[in-house]
RNA sequence: GGUCCCGUAGCUCAGCUGGAUAGAGCAACUGACUUCUAAUCAGUAGGUCGCACGUUCGAAUCGUGCCGGGAUCACCA
């Protein structure tokens, strides 16, 4: 039974044997004590005083008296008005310490029996990893620990949305303008080389769109077309849809290269297969240094005709209608949404299908009970008719499906765009936030008797640590903005701050040679104390963190009980304690701090090194 | 316009199932390294928790209405 249980159980206790009084309603609230106050725990009991007409400074003396007496936990209370703050003893913190945070399965549950399937990243292959992607990727790598943790078998997969049109702009410009380029020739990372591809395909496709809007046939269209009110530029804007549909040379290049796509035409497939696979080999190499994998990709190119089929099943069974050009839809007026397009009317499929189609794949492979969709917000209707649809067909899963939506991230320049390039590309910033902790490392020129290897080895956990927690200590539904500068601080409240004061703890431990830390340490202090408390809350917030798929409680968890050890290492000696019993005691303390914060931190898949 | 999300210190963020005097970091300023490595610690300064009303013993937290910002409402993905 945890402290919190024992709490929980004594005032309904003493309430019970003081006053008759059962706990129906009202929750017991018990929270850590603020520090300006003194005690550990603090029981609210204002709820309690209004209904039992009591004088809550009265109650919370009986209540703490009571406490004191039934349970050996408790060594002292004070009350201020209705607050009833509890002070444990000694021996049940060091019990704490000895018997729950050292217990060798401290911060892990035992496995629950439940699947979940957490979707992340998810890219599209026609050009590199950014920014968002990272945050995405992140997120999905630590939501996955900690589910794990929490005990849950969790299964990381991705859709790969490797078809479409916007593949083709990359392919159709590789073909008219690379000459027979390859990244290897070109000496540049495949994504990246792909990506150019793309990007290429728009500069074109821009200045086309431009020559054809000042032709004699563009002006004529505007005039037509353009609505009051509307300036050029508005109308520039959004015409352009239009214009690449029905207008474009390159726009009917892009679309005759899909149809020949999907009409399985060979030199076709060969090129789309070969450019994908250089995108392939691009993301793997990010994700390696990112330290994220995944159990399963699915590609769209696979799950788009069972989605297709799924909807011609559902149609036949009337969950679905059709128009009278063919296309198939789904109301969903009665759940408060829209109508909404499944099929085109030539029948081929969108977005939707390909979703339904990966859904259903994913729960014949896997059957989870669970399945965690992790995409930005801006895709919150998607997944909201997403979720509405799998209901009306009856998904066996459809209960437990959850969109994980995430904010976008801005720059202090305003938004990311990637069509004008106004982008944070992953392989770069990743370059530069291991340059930054490189340079700040040698300045300091603690690690100058290592090998280049390790040194090395080093620099890129401490420029990841930094980058990643920057990121993830962001709670993931807020949109966030990124600086780039402060993403390479190393100094307050960052990645590296948590790892330093592991590399401290190491460092002691080090110097001290025996192993055993037994000891009859009682005379603990406040610091102690509060290390001591803290750490034993950590396995509720994994299970708080999973409950929430909130990584960024672990990480400002795990910055709290650093920032509270790297206190203790002040003002605390431990090798020159006072005594062996002192010193064993801290040495003993600071190990279970260290494996708290290197367990807290692998959750956000942050390595911690031994020195730095 | 409909729907949804967000507004907390100069900046980036915690706190939000209602609880004590709203917390951190950065930036600014002051102090602490012959010491278990200072990527650290201690301190100063910085707030109308967007605004208003309501609910009650008590509101940053809940409700309503405004104001400001964002997302979305494609036979795009």
């Amino acid at each position: 039974m945890t402290l919190l249980e024992n709490i929980e159980k004594g005032i309904k206790a003493g309430l019970a044997y003081h006053y008759n009084y059962t706990i129906t309603k009202q929750p017991i609230l018990i929270t850590p004590t603020k520090k300006e106050f003194e005690g550990d725990f603090t029981v609210v009991v204002f709820p309690f005083s209004g209904v039992l007409k009591t004088k809550p400074e009265e109650l919370g003396a009986v209540l703490g008296q009571y406490l004191i007496d039934q349970d050996s936990n408790f060594a002292d209370f004070n009350v201020i008005k209705g607050f009833l703050n509890l002070t444990l003893s000694n021996k049940a913190i060091k019990n704490l310490l000895e018997l729950v945070i050292l217990a060798p399965d401290f911060g892990t549950f035992p496995a629950n029996g439940k699947k979940v399937l957490v979707e992340s990243s998810s890219p599209n292959t026609n050009k590199p990893l950014h920014l968002g992607h990272i945050r995405n990727i992140l997120l999905g790598w630590s939501v996955y620990k900690i589910m794990e943790a929490a005990g849950f078998e969790v299964k990381r997969v991705q859709i790969i949305n490797d078809r479409g049109i916007a593949i083709c702009k990359s392919i159709l410009a590789w073909q008219l303008f690379a000459e027979g380029a390859t990244p290897k020739s070109a000496d540049v990372k495949p994504d990246h080389f792909v990506g150019q591809y793309y990007v290429r395909f728009e500069q074109e496709f821009s200045e086309e769109y431009k020559t054809w809007l000042e032709s004699v046939e563009g002006l004529q269209v505007f005039k037509q077309i353009k609505k009051e009110e509307e300036t050029f530029e508005e109308f520039k804007s959004r015409f352009k849809n239009e214009y690449f549909n029905q207008h474009s040379s390159l726009g009917a290049q892009a679309k005759q290269l899909l149809l020949k796509w999907e009409n399985g035409d060979s030199d076709t497939l060969d090129l789309w297969r070969r450019m994908n696979q250089w995108v392939y080999d691009g993301f793997d190499a990010t994700y390696k240094r990112l330290g994220v994998a995944y159990d399963q990709l699915y590609y769209e190119s696979d799950t788009y005709l069972l989605g297709k089929k799924t909807v011609e099943d559902g149609l036949a069974q009337e969950v679905f209608y059709q128009k009278r050009d063919g296309s198939v839809w789904v109301d969903l007026t009665e759940e408060g949404l829209d109508e909404k397009l499944l099929l085109r009317s030539d029948g081929t499929s969108v977005y939707m299908t390909q979703d339904i189609g990966t859904a259903l794949l994913r729960n014949e492979d896997f059957a989870p009970d669970k399945m965690v969709y992790i995409v930005a917000d801006e895709q919150n209707y998607h997944f909201d008719t997403l979720f509405k649809i799998l209901k009306k067909l009856n998904a066996p899963f459809a209960d437990g499906l959850y969109h994980l939506n995430y904010g976008m991230i801005d720059l202090p320049t305003g938004k990311m765009k990637s069509r004008e390039g106004k982008v944070v590309d992953a392989d770069v910033l990743m370059d530069e936030v291991i340059a930054a902790a490189t340079a700040n490392s040698l300045e300091r020129g603690s690690l100058d008797d290592l090998s280049e290897e390790s040194q090395n080895k080093i620099f890129t956990k401490i420029g990841l640590a930094a980058l990643k927690f920057f990121i993830i200590k962001v709670n993931p539904k807020k949109r966030m903005v990124f600086n780039p500068e402060e993403s390479v601080d190393l100094q307050g409240q960052t990645g590296p701050y948590v790892q330093n004061a592991y590399v401290r703890i190491q460092s002691v431990l080090k110097r001290y040679k025996e192993s055993d830390y037994t000891n009859n340490y009682l005379d603990i202090n406040e610091i102690e104390r509060a290390l001591i408390l803290m750490m034993s809350q950590y396995p509720g917030m994994i299970l708080t963190a999973a409950n929430e798929m909130d990584p960024s409680l672990i990480a400002n968890y795990c910055y709290q009980l650093a920032k509270q050890y790297h206190r203790f290492y002040h003002d605390c000696p431990i090798l020159n304690a006072e005594s062996e019993d002192t010193k064993r005691f801290r040495l003993q303390l600071s190990h279970s701090v260290a494996s708290v914060l290197s367990a807290g931190m692998d959750l956000l898949g942050i390595e911690m090194p031994e020195k730095m």
